[in-house]
DNA sequence: GCGATGTTACTCGGATACTAACTGTCCGAGTAAGCCAGG
DNA sequence: CCTGGCTTACTCGGACAGTTAGTATCCGAGTAACATCGC
């Protein structure tokens, strides 16, 4: 299985549908998203409370309601979304095995459990440059990249789409 | 979970035990690794089929047999390790949802699947840096690191403890 | 002595449980907007 | 009118089932070193 799972990406592109490529804000509810995206409706609502929770989006309940952006789409990167949808993820998980050699039946000596072991720190980088990545690029940024490679008028299409399901 | 089994975890630190700080070899068989470093014996043997067959380490059958690093370790890297145990894990797997617009009812246009999607793209990014950290570090690095930690006897003890079990 | 035979300690591979996480679905509760009927 | 109740469309939260991957265990086959026994 993959380090994200799936509600990531459809998380990323939901949250990529509620602006435009100039950084305009839009209201949309879970069920428009969804179809929309052709994604399950059920799975996506878990997914925005989540995004909810963690703040990136804002909620208005009642009939009408919907989900918008809580700040503007550059200040919310690819990283704030993995860790709002699935918790703060770790590349490896130490279990510590260096405590179990056999030649410490006396009791494990300090060296040997003080600090962080050899394999972990090199896996704490890895993730730690793996994150930065994900820190670098906003929704904004992707929204603008998938913009420019889309004729002009898919975003008009987009917007005529959702106004006219209110 | 986290993106690595745990038998990568049980694989490091094996390799790691095939050698000493200044990169002498050693010969150990399954049983002795799993014995020494508290680790289900089964298990670890799967996996050093894996790495066999990855031609990371080199196997002698039959009695007084076991496994040796097949290259210098200064020459295995970490990335070397996790690709042969998990095989090549991807961060995220990519659904191509864009695809599934419901706008593309009359057939997906061009432009939405050429090329890699944009979040895909970042994911990529990500996943490269990660593997570059880890290809950046060897067994050797990290046996080095660990005996800097260790008093110099424990080298010493393990070695006695492998030769005792002859 | 010395060759045949058996025993032991390994590497391999397949089969199989158990567990945890991911994915997806169902349903009920609360809330806000708009509609509609009765005064 | 206009006010109170009804309907609708949302957000939330809990519960649950199906699927998959990781973890672990068990067992049998093949192989090589070594010990043992009969001649």
């Amino acid at each position: 299985m993959a380090l994200f799972s799936s509600g990531i990406e459809y998380g990323i592109h939901s949250l990529m549908l509620l602006t435009d490529s100039k950084g305009t804000l839009r209201d949309m509810s879970v069920r428009d998203l969804a179809e929309l995206q052709g994604v399950p409706y059920d799975y996506l609502g878990k997914i925005f409370t989540k995004l909810s929770k963690a703040n990136l989006v804002k909620s208005t309940e009642g009939k009408g309601g919907g989900f918008r952006l809580a700040r503007s789409p550059e200040h919310i990167t690819i990283l704030d979304i993995t860790e709002a949808i699935d918790g703060k993820k770790r590349i490896f998980e130490c279990k510590e095995i260096r405590q179990n050699m056999a030649l410490f039946e006396q009791g494990v000596p300090q060296w040997a459990c003080s600090g962080v072991c050899g394999v972990h720190r090199v896996m704490n980088v890895a993730q730690e440059r793996m994150e930065a990545a994900l820190a670098q690029q906003t929704i904004l940024d992707l929204t603008r990249q998938t913009a420019r490679k889309a004729p002009d008028e898919f975003e008009i299409d987009v917007q005529e789409w959702v106004t006219s399901r209110r």
